[in-house]
This record gives C-alpha cells, sequence and structure tokens, in this order.
RNA sequence: GCGCGGUUAGCUCAGUUGGUAGAGCGCGUCAUUGACGUUGACGAUGUCGGGGGUUCGAAUCCCUCACCGCGCACCA
C-alpha cells in the first residue's frame, strides 16, 4: 500500500497532479477516447464573460456541465464538452471604463483604434485567468477546441449570418424608439434596462382648454398634439385634425387634436400632450397619424435650443425650473407628489434611460419567434425544470424587434454601408464612391446566440455533422429568456434543428443565509478561496447534493466542510481496503453472502444511472454519498473486520475479492461527481492500469 | 397590474407515479486511539403556511386565502 494514505487526503497536492494527468491523457478531446464509440454527446459551456473571476455561479455551472460530461464518457459516448471565452461587449465595456475612469481617463478623448487595443490586451489577460480557474475546477472540457467571440473565423461567420438575414428581409434598418443610456453613449436592447417602481411626482398642466398629466414635463416644450380618445364623450365637441391655440411653457403655440384609442380614458383627465422623440407609445401614435416628430433631449441628457432659457440644463435639474415657470403662468392645476410609476435604468450604471429615435439595426423578431414556439409544440425542447418552459413561451409569444446596434468599439463590427440614406448589408464596401461604414458593433447576444452553431464549425467545419446539434444546454435560470431563445433561434434559422434538447437551469448561488451576493453587501464567496480550504471535490458535492434545478441554493462553508470529510472518508475506507487485499484482485468467484453486496450495489447504481439520465443528479450525488458512508464503511467494512479476524482462509478471500469490487464500482459512481479524489484512488486499485475518467460505468 | 416560484425539524433544504415524515449542519448523552486527529452509538425537536375539496388514504392532486422571493410591464 502508498505510504500516502497513512495522511490524510491532500486535496492541494492531488489535484493539479490529477489534472495534468488528464490533460496529458488527450481523452478530453473524443477523437483521442478508447472503444469503439459512435453516439456523440456535446454539452456547450456557457462562455464566461473574459472580463473578471470567476464566481460561484461559474463553479456550479462547471460542475453539473462537467459531471453530465463524465457520465456520458464513461458510459462510452463521444463526449464533447467545448470550452469557449466571450468578449462581452457592452459588459467589458463597462468594466473597462470603470478602471479608465479610475485612472481619470475617458474613452470620449481616446482614438476608437487606441481603445479596442486596450480593451483586447485587458480581455485576453482575464481569459487566460479564467481558464486556469476553469481547470482547477476540474473542468474535462477540450481545450483543443476552445473558442473566443472574436476568432477571426467566428467574427467572419456572425457578420455572414447578418447579410444573410438582411437579404432573407429579417432585418431592417429603422428609425425607432431606443433604450439611451446618455453615460454609456449607447443604445441597448430591452433585456439591458432594469424596470423599477419610483416615486414621482405627477403634475397636471393647462392645456387650453384641457388639462394634461405628466411624470416628465421637460419633455413638453415642443408638444403641440393632444390626443384623446374617439369615444370619450367628454371630449365629443372636439374633433381629429382640429386645430387651437394654447398657451404654453414659451409662449403661445398651434396645437392639433388627434383623436387615438391608445389613450387610456380612466387615466387622468383622458387627455395627455405627446412627445414622439422621447415615448415608445407616444411614437406609435404619431406614426399611425403621420406626425412630427421633435428631440428636445440631446445625447447627453441635456435640454436642446427648443426648451428656449433652459438649454444646456440637466433634466434633473430643468424640471423643477420647469414646472415653477408654469406655476408662475398659472397652468399648474395639481401637483400628486405620491405617484409611483415604472422608470427604466441602465442595467449597468443605473442612469434613467432616455427613449430616444435612432437609426438602428432590428431583427424582426416574429417570424423567428414562431420558429421557437413550434419547437416548444414539438416538444424539441425540454425544460428542467419543466415549468421555464412557460416563461420562454410567454417571451416567445410577446417578443419585440431586437436592436441589435450598439455604440461601442468593443465588439464584432457590423458590415453596413450607407450612402444618401440608403443602407446596405456587405462584407464588402459596396461598388462606387461615398460608401460609408457603419462604425456601430453587434449587441453581443447576436454573437453568443449562434454559439452552439459556431463553436462546432457551422456550416462546414469537421465537427459540425457530428456534434451540431449538442445534447444539453446547461446554464443559469435568468438567461431562460436572454441567451437560450437567442440560441434557438439562430438554430433553427441557421442550423435547420434546435441548437440543443434538454435545457438545464441551474438557480442562484446565494450565501448561507440565502441572500443574492454582491459586492456592495460583502457577502460575496470566492470559489476558489473554498477548493483551496477543503478541496475541489467537497466544493462540487456541496453545489450539486440538494440542489434542484432551477432553485436558488444557499451556499455556508460548513456544507463544503462536511464534504471535505467524506473526501476523507472515502480515503480512508480506501486505506481499508488496501491494507486488508494485499494480492487480490477483483474478479475472482464470491460466496453467496458475498454476490448479494455486489448486487445490491448494482441495484443502487441502477438507480443512480436513471437519476443522472432524468437529470435528478441532486439525487445521484446524495445516494452514492450515503451508500459510501452507512452502508460501504458503518456496515460491510465492520463486518469485514470481523471475518478478517476470525474467519475461513475462504471466506478471508472472497471478502478480498468483494470488498475490491465494491470500492471500484463506488469510485466509478462517485467520479463525475469527485473527480479528483476518486482518481487519485483508482490508480491504486489492484489491476487496474487506465485512467478512472475512461472507465466504463457500473450500468 | 400580469406572470412564475416558494412556505416541511433550530438553520439550509430533499421528498421522482398520492401509501404510516427525511438528509446535512447544529444540539444533547455516552463510547472510542480506531481504516478515520475529519470516528461510532443512541436521542430530542415537525397540527408538512391557513382553510376547503377529491380519495380507502394527501406534504404530494384540485380550489381558495395569507405571507416571502423573483421576473415582466408604453397607463401619459
Amino acid at each position: 500500500m502508498d505510504e500516502k494514505f497513512k495522511k490524510p487526503y491532500d486535496s492541494v497536492g492531488t489535484e493539479p497532479r490529477v489534472y495534468e494527468a488528464w490533460e496529458k491523457s488527450g481523452y478530453f478531446n473524443p477523437d483521442n477516447l478508447p472503444g469503439d464509440r459512435t453516439e456523440a454527446f456535446t454539452i456547450v459551456m456557457p462562455p464566461p464573460n473574459a472580463n473578471g473571476s470567476l464566481h460561484v455561479g461559474h463553479a456550479l455551472a462547471i460542475t453539473m456541465e462537467d459531471l453530465m460530461t463524465r457520465f456520458k464518457r464513461m458510459q462510452g459516448y463521444k463526449a464533447l464538452w467545448i470550452p469557449g471565452a466571450d468578449h462581452a461587449g457592452f459588459e467589458t465595456q463597462v468594466v473597462y471604463e470603470k478602471k479608465l475612469e479610475k485612472e481619470g481617463r475617458s474613452r470620449f478623448n481616446m482614438e476608437p483604434e487606441e481603445l479596442y487595443k486596450e480593451i483586447l490586451d485587458f480581455t485576453l489577460a482575464n481569459k487566460a485567468h479564467m481558464e486556469n480557474q476553469v481547470r482547477s475546477l476540474g473542468a474535462s472540457c477540450d481545450w483543443s477546441r476552445e473558442k473566443f467571440t472574436l476568432d477571426t473565423d467566428v467574427v467572419e461567420e456572425v457578420q455572414k449570418t447578418f447579410v444573410k438575414m438582411f437579404n432573407d428581409g429579417l432585418i431592417y434598418r429603422g428609425k425607432r424608439t431606443v433604450n439611451w443610456c446618455s453615460k454609456h453613449q449607447t443604445s441597448l436592447s430591452d433585456v439591458e434596462t432594469e424596470s423599477t417602481e419610483e416615486q414621482t411626482p405627477f403634475y397636471t398642466f393647462k392645456y387650453g382648454p384641457f388639462s394634461i398629466g405628466t411624470v416628465r414635463p421637460e419633455t413638453k416644450f415642443g408638444d403641440k398634439y393632444v390626443v384623446m380618445h374617439p369615444k370619450d364623450t367628454r371630449y365629443s365637441e372636439y374633433t381629429h385634425g382640429q386645430t387651437i391655440d394654447v398657451e404654453w411653457i414659451n409662449g403661445p403655440i398651434t396645437a392639433t387634436i388627434i383623436k387615438d384609442e391608445a389613450v387610456e380614458m380612466e387615466f387622468g383627465t383622458g387627455v395627455m400632450t405627446i412627445t414622439p422623440w422621447h415615448s415608445q407609445i407616444d411614437f406609435e401614435i404619431a406614426e399611425r397619424h403621420n406626425l412630427d416628430m421633435e428631440q428636445i433631449i440631446d445625447w447627453r441628457g441635456k435640454l436642446l435650443p427648443i426648451s428656449g432659457e433652459f438649454e444646456g440644463k440637466k433634466i434633473a435639474e430643468a424640471r423643477p425650473l420647469i414646472v415653477e415657470k408654469l406655476r408662475e403662468k398659472g397652468l399648474l392645476v395639481s401637483t400628486d407628489e405620491g405617484y409611483k410609476n415604472v422608470v427604466k435604468r441602465c442595467y449597468k450604471c443605473n442612469t434613467l434611460i432616455e427613449p430616444q429615435i435612432k437609426d438602428q439595426w432590428f431583427v424582426k423578431m416574429a417570424p423567428l419567434a414562431k420558429l421557437a414556439l413550434t419547437a416548444v409544440e414539438k416538444k424539441d425542447l425540454v425544460f428542467y425544470p419543466a415549468h421555464e418552459e412557460k416563461v420562454f413561451t410567454y417571451w416567445m409569444e410577446n417578443a419585440l424587434d431586437w436592436n441589435i446596434s450598439r455604440q461601442i468599439v468593443w465588439g464584432i463590427p457590423i458590415p453596413a454601408w450607407f450612402k444618401d440614406g440608403e443602407a446596405r448589408a456587405s462584407l464588402e464596401k459596396p461598388e462606387g464612391d461615398g460608401w460609408e461604414k457603419d462604425a456601430d458593433t453587434f449587441d453581443t447576444w447576436f454573437s453568443s446566440g449562434q454559439w452552439p452553431l459556431l463553436t462546432t464549425g457551422y456550416p462546414d467545419g469537421k465537427d459540425y455533422d457530428t456534434y451540431y446539434p449538442t445534447s444539453v444546454m446547461e446554464t443559469g435560470r435568468d438567461l431562460v429568456f436572454k441567451w437560450i431563445p437567442r440560441m434557438v433561434i439562430f438554430g433553427l434559422y441557421l442550423g435547420k434543428k434546435v441548437p440543443f434538447k434538454d435545457i438545464y437551469l441551474h438557480g442562484l448561488v446565494n450565501d448561507a443565509k440565502g441572500k443574492k451576493m454582491s459586492k456592495s453587501k460583502g457577502n460575496v464567496i470566492n470559489p476558489l478561496e473554498l477548493t483551496e480550504k477543503y478541496g475541489t471535490d467537497a466544493l462540487r458535492m456541496s453545489l450539486i447534493v440538494g440542489n434542484t434545478p432551477g432553485m436558488d441554493l444557499a451556499m455556508s462553508e460548513d456544507k463544503v466542510k462536511g464534504y471535505k470529510h467524506f473526501a476523507n472518508k472515502l480515503w480512508n475506507i480506501s486505506r481499508f481496503i488496501f491494507e486488508n487485499t494485499e494480492g487480490s484482485e477483483a474478479g475472482a468467484d464470491v460466496n453467496e453472502i458475498d454476490a448479494k453486496l455486489v448486487d445490491e450495489l448494482a441495484e443502487i447504481s441502477a438507480d443512480i444511472t436513471k437519476d443522472l439520465e432524468s437529470f435528478r443528479v441532486y439525487l445521484a450525488a446524495d445516494k452514492i454519498y450515503h451508500y459510501v458512508w452507512d452502508r460501504l464503511a458503518a456496515e460491510i467494512l465492520e463486518e469485514s473486520k470481523v471475518i478478517f479476524a476470525t474467519g475461513s482462509e475462504e471466506a478471508k478471500a472472497m471478502r478480498k475479492v468483494v470488498l475490491i469490487s465494491l470500492l471500484s464500482t463506488s469510485l466509478k459512481l462517485l467520479h463525475p461527481f469527485m473527480p479528483f479524489v476518486t482518481e487519485e484512488i483508482w490508480q491504486h486499485v489492484p489491476g487496474e492500469k487506465d485512467l478512472l475518467m475512461v472507465a466504463s460505468w457500473p450500468s
């Protein structure tokens, strides 16, 4: 028996050595796997954002994906797990801008090329760091197939997709309302904004013969349309298109009556004026009636000359002054301080989103969403937990056209060209003079939405036929309406098949008290500190056991500690077995009692297999844990002590054989969950030569 | 406002097709140098959120209410 079994299990000394052995074996790459393997099992790693360190949520994802891959690899599949990294356009640019800010710099004083170069260096350094963290979590992914969202071939394919969609009429250039962040100077998609309910004073002003309500007096300078419901009898004396002269903020204006059903008769006075440039609903009304639209607030969030004396003032500063002016003019009817309304903020900097009209590229969602809905109906997509299907369906049924233009440098350039109001999509500059390149980049989701295709070599790479569609998508629950639909849509549109069948969604990892981790609360747990202290296997078990899909997990250090004890328990079980079975090997005949022990474990193993195949990994892990501790250690080993002390030579010999068999099977069953300690012990099991990671699954 | 989830032991949570309530941690008593400084044995604590229904039987299925959490939202 090896001397090291006389000491407690040393995870720190073991893990890097074992990982190196795995990597050297080449088995992470399915092309090198032993045996005759025909069926593929593929997982694409949700590419972590290459702009920071891994958090516990990543550790959970890596663990889940790794255990699925290891299980299938042992079952004899061509198991492929493709790692990657995401440049994470806007996210990374925000991180980098904060860094610049600390250094007293600003991106607005930099040449775009210079900024791009700096962010690239920053990202690549983070990416390398992150990959090592993924390794330390035991990830058995095929590094030779790793992809980065800014790899040349990825960029090219993403751009081709844009051109194809443009030619298919699925992408259009449009002047439409966008979510504008005045701090970051870019438009944002709806999922990049956060809506919060806030208390804002609600003002009612006199507007000619009407009373109109608003929470945003600063947008009202150009309001020259007054809108009411066509069926509102209170205002039946006014007709659509009629003009009236009213006294307003900066003097008299001529207002036009508009009748539109978008107005709620019950709300306020049932009359409103509209600001099409700075409101989605107003924009829609204006479009229906072909009304003028005028910008009131500039891209920096300051008032334009139309505001007269308020020109150049920021909204927050101008609002009370405008209210005061209207009051002095006798136009303020009332102020409701307790009014609550929903405002949108930039999800990164919390700046109030200013709706603005801007020329952007939009993806026409309706026909694509329909593809996704059909796939759900046909059960081509299966959600774990099942109820997430409803969330997915809701989003697909209510999909708004998707703005994919971003006014930032950090991203994949949009291959589009403009000349005299004409817009073209093309990888090359169109023929003729005067074409100007679109300076915008794609929304990150436009590239990551194509990730299952791009990582498997769409459209004609060597892996594409074998590994697309992939088998499982494992990711966070919050991505069910952000990332999943986009992958499904691109998969169906480009690849003609759903990109994956099973969708496993894990919940959030919270702190021990169940509170969301955040830097400001100071309760963030660094996974690598836990692996140093308790071992990666212990961390992995603590993330899996009792963690049902879709449910949030409370992460307590005690739990991790408990599984460190378990790793050591397994270590000592092995020590006992190795000490008492010198010279024996599994495979010889056993008596009836011992055969029953083998059968018992075979039954448990079949049960665990079923759990794993049905994504009940939390049960599978718990079952093997209890077998090893409560059955193997507490009962079988104790009873073996008696046999070794007082039994016949024949009984002793048979018991030795069976103990090796039980240990060997237990190690296999535990391997997907606790790969390091099981692999380390496996190397000392008599008769086993190859790595445990490629041993065949017990049933 | 709409939607989704949760409510089970002190804490964190399991409970897969309805069949006399479970785990880990914590707590209490005792034992133990043992394959295990990280061990073992025994033990206590639950009207399974409230109410109603279906059923021979409900933590589990249906209805309803309450509270907690999350997501979405163009009522100015």
